[in-house]
DNA sequence: GCTTTACTTGGCAGAATGGCCAAGTATTGA
DNA sequence: TCAATACTTGGCCATTCTGCCAAGTAAAGC
């Protein structure tokens, strides 16, 4: 087992390649199967150069793999449980009541 | 069903308030059940206003519950699948190999 | 009512992140 | 070999995030 100092790094790595709007949106893309940079670009909506260093962070943290077929980059999802954790996290309300105390 | 847009800003706002060493410790520690804030203050080792803004930012994504009980206030975590996700996350290897092409 | 304790919030400065533009690299077709 | 295409990387600037310090608030004990 790694070290645990590691593997909150590790982790830390992950869930921030995935703190994002665009790689967020990279993720949910990924999940019906490979894309290419491209296609990404046009899911996104930013520059190539954005969405490619997006790419890079990700890939870095060990979300996806990449497989270069000619000219283009085509990119896959590496983690399977990420639909079962974003349902899950969707079951979430976020705070708006006023603080409860006592009991 | 939420708008997607919303549900997006939601899962964003979740995984940033997890995006932070501190914030990771805190879920982490929370596993075991509920702690008051000078408990987390010792386990992150920040200063006690720190510790304080990270709860808010996770609760008011969602993420935890508090209550006042007398002078302490304590936190416990919403969200059932966390440990899940971090298990699955510690599966995954960080890209260290180069770049392969081609099939 | 005052003091102590636990916690929250405002302010500010520094660190980290993310955008675009431009240049660079690799691959492919002519 | 050259031009076109897909993609990556460097540079710079703006935005966002995070730390500490100090001040503020609420609850409890005396």
């Amino acid at each position: 087992m790694s070290k645990p100092a590691t593997r909150a790094a590790r982790r830390i790595a992950v869930i921030k390649a995935l703190a994002h709007p665009s790689r967020l949106a990279i993720a949910e893309a990924l999940q019906d199967g490979e894309r290419c940079v491209c296609d990404l670009r046009d899911i996104v909506g930013a520059d190539l150069s954005t969405v490619s260093k997006h790419l890079t962070l990700m890939r870095k943290a060990g979300l996806l793999d990449m497989e270069k077929r000619g000219l283009n980059v085509f990119y896959r999802l590496r983690c399977p449980c990420l639909m079962n954790f974003f349902e899950c996290v969707d079951g979430l309300i976020p705070d708006k009541a006023p603080r409860k105390s006592g009991k």
